[in-house]
DNA sequence: GCTTTCTTACTCGGATACCTACTGTCCGAGTGGAATAGG
DNA sequence: CCTATTCCACTCGGACAGTAGGTATCCGAGTAAGAAAGC
């Protein structure tokens, strides 16, 4: 799984603190609060804004703030929105390949078990992730590192 | 995930069938049944064999054969084996870079709720494949679409 | 006929290229604010 | 003093390289079976 799972949920947090009057944060910003290669982060956010999780305003003032409040963003969400929806085990059906490639179509209708396991094994991870929202992960942070960022998001200049 | 998983955990299967005499299946003939590149093949089935799921034979009628019975393998061996045991989410603690960077290191002792959730939902996901053995998948295949495989072996030719 | 030796074909195993996709970077389009000129 | 206009710095957004890991391939080391020769 790539980065940009972690730099996205962390820089929806750090939105939600630094944004609570509805300001927009920059990437620049975000990419020198987590010392990230800026641009890249930027793609990330990108998608995250394509998902609605994120919403984007371009000009002076301009950057990120949160698409929907942070009780309806799963970590699943976030997941999807940059590494998309399919899944990490694809069967390619190999069962119909060589030997089996003269078999009558009928018989492979439903899927061979070892693809329905790893189907069921990756729903799990999903509804695991999919009950976890933003605003928990919010819940497991010391008050004052909240109250840290926004010093230091002051202090760090407009 | 890599296809080798699959390739993996299908040749399992059919070793299981064709060996039952303790007879070892040689790659090609693996290969062949699936329609699979030979010499790629051979790497993801040496693989399972370090793992000790597959035991190998040099020389003439060698080949694979069961490291141990298949109600001992579980679908996350097979996983473990060729993609290793890491996980795909990896922390890099981004928050303690940049804004964060001259924090007191004790705050950052115990991971973040990030991470946590992730770690959590990826047991999950495991403790799903670790309950699903090989012997498992037999059972949901067709009694005849194993004795097909043997006819294949015996008529293909040693 | 049995045993020993030798040959030989066959198999695994690791070292070597290729190629997709994640990572990282750059520059242009567009926007909103602020300064400015006019009323 | 208020308003409309112009300008400009700032931001996102997508297009363009670099690189690591999965994919694919080839060739050599080792082995066990089988043939052949000797007893």
């Amino acid at each position: 799984m790539g980065q940009g799972v972690e730099w996205g949920a962390h820089c929806c947090l750090l939105i939600a603190w630094l944004g609570e009057e509805g300001e927009a944060i920059p990437t620049a910003k975000l990419a020198e609060a987590f010392d990230l290669p800026p641009a890249y982060l930027n793609k990330c956010l990108q998608a995250l804004s394509r998902a609605g999780i994120l919403a984007s305003t371009a000009g002076v003032k301009g950057g990120f703030r949160l698409g929907r409040p942070l009780e309806k963003i799963t970590l699943l969400d976030v997941v999807v929105a940059i590494e998309g929806s399919e899944d990490a085990f694809r069967c390619s059906e190999i069962r119909q390949n060589g030997m089996g490639a003269d078999r009558s179509a009928g018989e492979f209708l439903r899927p061979c078990g070892i693809a329905t396991a790893m189907r069921r094994a990756e729903l799990t991870w999903r509804r695991e992730l999919a009950a976890q929202t933003l605003a928990d992960m919010m819940l497991n942070v010391p008050r004052d590192v909240a109250m840290r960022a926004k010093r230091w998001y002051a202090a760090v200049g407009n």
